[in-house]
DNA sequence: GTAGATGCAAACTTTTTGCAGACTG
DNA sequence: CAGTCTGCAAAAAGTTTGCATCTAC
């Protein structure tokens, strides 16, 4: 199955959770807790969607995970995760393009956002780390 | 175990092949076949070498990927990683540090660039990709 | 009515864990 | 010799597949 060609319960509850969480991303097992479809239908419902577009998916941490994605328009995020707590924080900030546009020009590299992930220590765990080591 | 404390010949294998490779990026799978060890000992042995700077691990594809590390101890440059070839560009460029300070200013967080990879599309593919398809 | 979607369960892939025995320093 | 590392096999986690049944159009 590639294309869906029928609506039916399952995809649209599906959707829905997703569309209700724009700013998270869900994981395979998070989605098949919330939603009444076999694992089986969540998986080939999300690889459908992201093969139309509707849905991104993302490598960043242990196991995938899935977004909804505004017509591809200005979800113009990029992946922050510490190493310390493994937080994952979508940086909705502009700095994006100028990553990109830098990249583009001046190494003719064509940046793909929603794979990359930018590693570092968050404000929270830099506190903490000053305070106790 | 997070840390090895003792040489033996399966680590020997896996660095070697590693070092050997250093232009490729190698699945546990393909390690797994090329080196006299166990899986669990390669797994184990990867994830250390991981930890210790020694090895770097890329999610781009379907399954993890581990690449020998050329520059272990200096970090001053960031990683491009090519999702198209594989191959994986060190940046030298000043841009790194307008980066670092982007995140560190505007969204407190500070990046490590040792273990962050920028995903993308190097010049090279992205010309074929323009030829072909 | 029919092509397509679902759910179950079993298979598959990748990675982790437990434990007895072997090895390093 | 003691603390580590290894290999096996079993288990866990994530995902896919086969097939009979059900559903959308």
């Amino acid at each position: 199955m590639s294309e869906i060609k029928y609506n039916t319960k399952q995809r649209e509850e599906i959707l829905s959770l997703l569309r209700n969480n724009r700013t998270r991303c869900l994981t395979a097992r998070e989605i098949c807790g919330s939603v009444k479809a076999g694992e089986a239908t969540v998986f080939r419902t999300l690889s459908a969607l992201v093969k139309e577009g509707v849905v991104s998916k993302f490598l960043s941490g242990d196991a995938p995970t899935y977004q909804f994605n505004e017509c591809g328009t200005h979800h113009e995020h990029i992946h922050l995760k510490c190493s310390e707590c493994g937080k994952l924080i979508h940086s909705d900030c502009s700095f994006i393009e100028e990553l990109e546009e830098h990249f583009e020009k001046d190494h003719n590299f064509r940046v793909d956002r929603s794979k990359t992930v930018i590693y570092g220590i968050c404000s929270e765990c830099a506190e903490s780390e000053g305070k106790n080591g």
